[in-house]
RNA sequence: GGGCGAGUGGCGGAAUAGGCAGACGCCUGGGACUUAAAAUCCCAUGUCUCGUGAGAGGCGUGAGGGUUCGACUCCCUCCUCGCCCACCA
């Protein structure tokens, strides 16, 4: 046999004719097992660093069909976006046109690569019969209260005069014209997932099968911390300002008070006050700042003083209010009582405007200088400077100070999240409709369920004057009150293409359904995902999106788990002279070329190889070779069977046979273990390379009965199919079998061949090993003693001297102490 | 600034409920086959010292300490790199 493109074609072509990967959903006689891999954005061909998540996935799929399972496999496009857009403003090609165009050569491209896939399932979320039912799910949030519209400020760049995602604001700078990117106030959609911001943090719990890290990442998101909410009265008005802080043991310590530059409060300061024009002059200036660079932490802090005080409800002081760009307005209440003494922004801007610094906590009891403080000091301690709350440490001041405070009314014990809520809104044409009308008379008026989808239009014009485009398309825009049948507007923003992506693993297990987004009973029982497969890019929004919509989707009552993945495999790059393959930097490696060349096994075997699949790897050409030599390989050993002489096999298994019997086992074992654990591919790559060495050194050494033989080529076979499905479908053509090896049963490996007659113990002197020495499996501890101080080097190094302690390893090793 | 992860031959990487470091592959060198090349096969391949030699001995998992009969693995201190978040009070 030879490997040839031919014989990728052929089995590909079997596969489909079997139809191996399509899947009935009523099925459930079967055991499930959904596996499912994170759909690609279709912006470009794939290069060999895409290829590595659906290798991974295919290898997934295939051992656990071998397995005995129905497994699910699909494939679909997150194909709305703004690239497509970018390109119809660039090249003048309509979005649809471009995402279809890729998608079709995506989709060649995984074919040719023996991807397998329940293509009958296949989900496009830019067609009207997927996004739909992105519009009814965005519905029902309506209807729940969870999707509201408020005034929120967007990237925007003056030059383009377009809204811009984060992602296109490179370091505040435009990403196109380097025009730096100001803030827009526009009335936007938002998803009410900070609702939901204590189930996600709980349920990560659940979750034990994620990788870590991406658990921390999605926890420091959420960002759960307790602190306390403290009234300041301001002097002179009757108002308070409210301020969260996760350091009330620091109260004493607090000097000054600052505002962020849109809190509501500041109208009220100003009335009346001298300090009103430069005041508002200040924040004009501030409202421009673009919003990147306001998060790197070394942007210069500024601020101005408001001409008002609150006073501190512990010790009655006065604190002059300031407004700061430091201030977040999103996060706690904007206000923040300051305390220099003990926070590095606080300090930094004391100093810069010559704010008093008062010292309340000390690291230890000892005195320190109290009127030279040159940095803050972070660190929890002991109080001073602090009243009745003096020699506490800041825990137990915690507790007291809020208890003090809640009895006396001046603050309560609160928790903050760092989540926000989800802006879905964008101002761009290539995305889902927002199903809104707003009329005169009615005002916002949620689309009829049975109007749904509200369609994109086709015939759109570009114009970059930062309003959507569609709200330039009559026919779109203009339309009828579902109330009241008068004139309305539609709204003319789209949804984040994350809302779209947020639910298709749904939709695939009745993409075809046109009364329902997915039927439930299905889902209940395909679902929770048993795997799923993608890039730790995704750690946090995307997964992140999607637990929230389910959550809510289980509490309609329409599905019945509450989280949608139960295991997560995250990937690593894959690096080409040092850098992340890209098209931009030149290093891609096309699939396309490898395959022609050297089969689209020889590839796949490569990818899995190359190193633990989570972790970064870097692509090395001559790696490559090595699989191809290594398939070849493997090959031969099918024709060194057919001219195969067979000996007179006599009952017993000669030593050899042995032997090669009981690698065969190991190796099916190890094999096993590997892909039952953290789909440990390469290390089970290595494992079937070794039986394939220790068959050649069988065959060159001793006698060798065919049956065997046959049977550790069949097993070869067998275990590298999930890897390198083409030759092996073809080598169990080879073998006589009938059907897809696929439909075979993954091997079994039974201890009693695995179990040997013989050890070798390592024989260490000192900690060092110094000789080794075979002994019967059955050998009892004083008996290998006995036989190990006997060994003449063994009495040479220890000499006259008696072993302090001898320490034996079961079936290992012996220490001897000397 | 915070969080997470990782440092093992010339390279990708094996081996962690503490137990023979360097599996497997790549590169490189030597040999076989060949008119020749490719392909293939065989041997060698961490490093240093001693020895003509067979061989013998030492050192070795980022650095330094510790625990232990025994440490890549556990503990402490430090260094370097990568990723994520980042003025979250």
């Amino acid at each position: 046999m030879n490997y040839t493109k031919e014989i990728d074609k052929k089995w590909q072509d079997y596969w489909r004719s079997i139809r191996l990967f399509n899947v009935d959903t009523k099925e459930r006689a079967v055991k499930k097992y959904y596996c499912l891999v994170m759909f690609p954005y279709p912006s470009s061909e794939l290069h060999v660093g895409h290829a590595r998540n659906y290798v991974i996935g295919d290898a997934v799929t295939r051992y656990k069909l071998m397995r005995g399972f129905n497994v699910l496999s699909p494939m679909g496009w997150d194909a709305f976006g703004l690239p497509a857009e970018n390109q119809a403003i660039k090249h003048k090609i309509h979005p649809k046109e471009w995402t279809l165009k890729n998608i079709s050569r995506i989709k060649e491209q995984l074919n040719s690569w023996g991807i397998g896939y329940d293509w009958d399932r296949e989900v496009t979320t830019c067609l009207p019969n997927y996004y739909k039912w992105t519009q009814w799910i965005f519905l029902k949030l309506y209807e729940k209260g969870l999707a509201y519209r408020k005034e929120a400020f967007a990237n925007w760049c003056p030059s383009c005069k377009t809204v811009l995602a984060n992602e296109q604001v490179i370091g505040g700078n435009c990403e196109r014209c380097s025009t730096p990117v100001e803030q827009k106030k526009l009335k936007q959609w938002f998803l009410k997932i900070t609702n939901y911001a204590e189930r996600l943090l709980e349920d990560l719990k659940l979750l034990e099968d994620w990788p870590q890290r991406v658990k921390i990442m999605q926890d420091n998101w959420i960002g759960k911390s307790y602190g306390v909410e403290i009234k300041f009265p301001v002097k002179g008005i009757k108002e308070t300002i409210d301020c969260f802080t996760t350091r009330v043991d620091t109260i004493f310590g607090a000097t000054f008070l600052a505002l962020s530059w849109d809190h509501p409060i500041i109208e009220k300061l100003m009335e009346n006050n001298p300090y009103r024009s430069k005041v508002l002059e200040f924040i004009e200036r501030l409202k421009n700042q673009p919003l990147a660079p306001r998060l790197i932490e070394s942007f210069e802090k500024e601020g101005i003083f408001t001409g008002r005080y609150v006073i501190n409800p512990m010790n009655n002081k006065e604190l002059p209010i300031w407004i700061a760009n430091y201030i977040l307005s999103e996060y706690g209440t904007g206000a923040i009582m300051c305390v220099p003494a003990h926070d590095k922004r606080d300090f930094i801007f004391a100093k810069k405007y010559n704010l008093p610094i008062v010292e309340v906590i000390r690291k230890d009891n000892f005195n320190s200088e109290t009127d030279n403080i040159n940095d803050a000091y972070e660190g929890e301690g002991l109080l001073v400077n602090s009243q009745q709350f003096n020699g506490l440490t800041s825990s137990e001041a915690k507790e007291k100070l809020a208890e003090y405070m809640e009895k006396k009314g001046i603050g309560k014990r609160a928790i903050n999240y760092k989540l926000r809520d989800w802006l879905i809104s964008r101002q761009r044409y290539w995305g889902a409709p927002i199903p809104i009308i707003y009329c005169d008379k009615c005002g916002e008026v949620p689309v009829p369920e049975k109007d749904l989808p509200v369609m994109l239009p086709e015939e759109v014009e570009f114009l970059p004057t930062g309003q959507s485009p569609l709200t330039y398309v009559e026919e779109f825009l203009n339309t009828t009150c579902p109330k009241c049948k008068g004139k309305a507007k539609r709204e003319t923003d789209t949804m984040d293409t994350f809302v779209d992506s947020s639910w298709y693993f749904l939709r695939y297990i009745s993409p075809r359904n046109e009364n329902l987004p997915f039927v439930s009973d299905d889902v209940n029982y395909w679902l929770p995902v048993d795997q799923y497969i993608g890039g730790v890019e995704h750690a946090i929004l995307h997964l992140m999106y999607s637990r929230f919509i389910n959550k809510f989707l289980y509490d309609l009552g329409l599905i019945n788990f509450s989280e949608p993945f139960k295991r997560l495999f995250t990937q690593g790059m894959i690096i080409k002279d040092g850098a992340k393959m890209s098209k931009s930097k030149g290093n891609v490696v096309s699939p396309d070329y490898i395959i022609n060349k050297y089969g689209a096994d020889t590839m796949r075997l490569y990818i899995l190889f190359m190193g633990p699949s989570e972790k970064d790897a870097e692509w090395q050409d001559e790696g490559l070779l090595g699989s191809w030599r290594f398939i070849n390989r493997v090959i031969r050993l099918l024709d060194i069977l057919e001219e195969y002489k067979d000996t007179d096999s006599v009952k017993e298994l000669n030593s050899t046979e042995q032997a090669l019997l009981r690698k065969m086992h190991l190796t099916i074992r190890e094999v096993t273990l590997d892909l039952e654990g953290n789909f440990q591919f390469n290390t089970a790559i290595s494992r079937i390379m070794e039986l394939v060495n220790h068959t050649y050194k069988a065959l060159e050494e001793g006698v060798v009965r065919k049956e065997l033989f046959r049977e550790v080529v069949d097993t070869i076979f067998l275990l590298l199919s999930p890897f390198t499905p083409h030759i092996s479908e073809e080598a169990n053509c080879i073998l006589g079998y009938n059907t897809s090896i696929f439909k075979r049963k993954w091997p079994d490996f039974s201890e009693e061949y695995i179990k040997e007659q013989e050890i070798d113990i390592a024989i260490l002197v000192n900690g060092k090993v110094k000789e080794h020495l075979k002994i019967p499996a059955n050998a009892s501890q004083k008996e290998i003693e006995k036989r190990v101080l006997a060994l003449d080097k063994i009495k040479s190094i220890v000499g006259d001297r008696t072993p302090k302690k001898v320490f034996y390893v079961d079936k290992k090793l012996v220490n001897i102490v000397i």
